[in-house]
DNA sequence: ACAGTTTGTTCTACATTGCAGTACAAATAG
DNA sequence: CTATTTGTACTGCAATGTAGAACAAACTGT
């Protein structure tokens, strides 16, 4: 696990988002799904986990593969969860926008 | 001008909010003191004009040139205003940032 | 059992954005 | 006219974004 850079980027704040939107249940699927519905965008599988991956790597979120389930292609899952290391970049970001937006228009944005 | 590419980046995003924040009197300096008073990290001058020539390529700001001050070292400054098309990403993601956290909270009272 | 189908993840490659150091340009002061 | 100050542009590399295809593991039907 890397030490925490100091900046995420863009689609890895929404994917941290989209976890944390999840509670237990996060997983590729509906990680997925959940972006494409809040961005209206689409988000093709490789882009995805090769985010998640990079997350790990950085220490920003666990993963752990669950057991499988008794469904046609019911495969383990890699469950993920957002670590308390991410949960204060997100903080420090959207405090950061919001500062720079109160500079000005006073929460037109918000 | 490239047209708009359907996302920018996490600093794109703070340069162009740091440029809104300033009215008219957006130029690197200003710019570059904003986004280090909002985001408590320090900006290299490199990295801010790298990325302004690059939103304006993108036609996501346009820029011109001033006419230079009596003051010591008072050279011409290039000012910045953001274009509308800005605004628009700028609202998108911000919006699907909000969606995903809405669903955290909802999915907290379940 | 085993080929076919479904669900889910990993691998590989390239494009775009982030960041820093250095060079360059244009103004005033002495 | 060179020293100093303010401001911008250039160059190169690291990190992040994106896509497509390959791979893996479960069930179904015969």
């Amino acid at each position: 696990m890397k030490k925490p850079s100091s900046y995420i980027g863009e689609f890895e704040e929404l994917v941290l988002l989209a976890i944390l939107s999840q509670g237990e249940n996060a997983y590729g699927v509906t990680i997925r799904q959940a972006l494409e519905q809040a961005t209206a965008r689409s988000i093709t599988v490789g882009s995805l986990y090769t985010t998640l991956s990079r997350l790990e790597e950085k220490g920003l979120v666990e993963s752990w593969v669950g057991e499988p389930t008794a469904e046609r292609g019911g495969r383990a899952k890699r469950h993920y969860k957002v670590k308390g290391s991410a949960q204060s970049l997100l903080r420090e970001v959207q405090e950061a926008r919001q500062r720079l937006v109160g500079l000005r228009t006073l929460g037109a944005m918000q």
